[in-house]
DNA sequence: CCCGTGATTGTCAAATTTGACAGGGGCGGT
DNA sequence: ACCGCCCCTGTCAAATTTGACAATCACGGG
């Protein structure tokens, strides 16, 4: 009967938008006590200045407020998120370096949250956030909706990436060959493309001619840019 | 006074020897009713051939096996745990495809088990599962169970980060000055020396300097290199 | 058997990178 | 004032990479 509970796969149907799946969560988010909900999605790629797309269900006002001010490059849940494993409970320490964005939202009554990061083997990362405007979550809350909050952030995770990643990253869908791969791989060591021959018994210039096809399925202008997109999408 | 309920930086306390951190997991496991805990951490370098390390309370000639027979090449958990944000409970389903590695798993009384990928933003991954020979999981033992197995999840990674990384990662201690990292973070992105130096309105030759800075640090032989083991490590 | 695809190799010129040396300027801390 | 660190620039030769053509071989599917 909880949603929660049923076969993981089998919840994961498919959402065709961003907004449909925002509803979704949002809903689930409402029943287990949370006003707001809010799901940021940071693609590893452009390296110089990685996309994030987000969704949320806070108050128009706050949301463009955020954007304008860009709030996210100091929101310390967001900063959180990019180094650490672990979930985080809103708390004024979190916040105090922070106090003018702290502030702001909670007077848009959002003031009580809990944000968890994922990060896939494609170098997707998200941030799933469930908020409110009043009583402070406690331990025996956090641990009784535990399982259901995972669980939202998962496909939360997993629904975005499925919406954003083959419309924002189409790198992320290339299909290298195995000589590609290794060719990569070896380059990405700091190998020549001599030494790499010599590795796999070929003639430096067939290695050249795999490594710029796999430049090109990449769009990458350089071995470089190459050999770094084919690792952080985890392609080697 | 469940452990897991406590703050969960306190309960963070450094532990120094991976003997050590096993022990803690493992008395928690039993506790949450699992003879068996495991856990593997993969570093991101080298590319060619990651660096994986792994602790665990099951029967030592089952160890010894899963080593000689490279086992984790096939395991499904851990293909499973390469790619995917979620945990995963072990199912005839699971090991389809790995119908040796189940029942020699299964002889030794490992049958009914639970993973969870857990990776941080230096593009270390880490697996935990907790098992046991009897008793199926049901999902309302998952239910009740799961804030404590996340809990163990994250402390294990992190604990298992601390004592691993400094000693088998040297390049993630590595600092990096802000010019290094934006000659770096071009280059990621495919840009000549050159085309950097018109960037950040510097010479040609003074882009190269840093990057040569760079690729020391990092131990890299190559830009290339330098650029690929700084985006894994999330240097940039 | 023919076709498409991936893997293989070749040539050659131009562009880029790497390595080794050397020097000057600014800034913060002792 | 001196030291250490980061930043900036220079020269030059050697090594590597990139780009644009082509051609051969092996292999599996229709």
């Amino acid at each position: 009967m909880l949603v929660w509970q049923q076969d993981q796969l089998q919840t994961l149907e498919r959402v065709e938008s961003a907004a449909t799946l925002l509803a979704k969560l949002a809903k689930i988010a409402r029943g287990l006590g949370f006003e707001y909900c809010s799901l940021g999605l940071r693609l590893p790629l452009p390296v110089s200045h990685p996309r994030v797309v987000a969704i949320s269900n806070y108050p128009q006002v706050w949301q463009q407020r955020y954007r304008d001010k860009q709030y996210f490059t100091a929101d310390p849940t967001v900063r959180h998120a990019l180094t650490s494993v672990l979930p985080l409970v809103w708390s004024p320490a979190v916040f105090r370096e922070s106090l003018e964005l702290w502030e702001e939202a909670r007077s848009y009554g959002i003031s009580q949250g809990w944000a968890r990061p994922s990060r896939d083997g494609r170098g997707v990362m998200s941030l799933l956030t469930v908020a409110r405007s009043a009583e402070a979550l406690t331990d025996a809350e956090l641990t009784q909706k535990s399982h259901a909050l995972e669980w939202l952030s998962q496909v939360g995770h997993i629904g975005m990436s499925e919406i954003m990643v083959p419309k924002c990253l189409p790198e992320a869908s290339v299909e290298l060959t195995p000589r590609e791969i290794s060719a990569l791989r070896w380059s990405a060591e700091g190998k020549t493309s001599e030494e790499i021959g010599e590795i796999l018994n070929l003639a430096d210039r067939t290695v050249n001619f795999h490594l710029s096809n796999a430049m090109q399925k990449l769009g990458a202008s350089n071995k470089t840019a190459a050999a770094v997109r084919a690792s952080v999408l985890g392609l080697l």
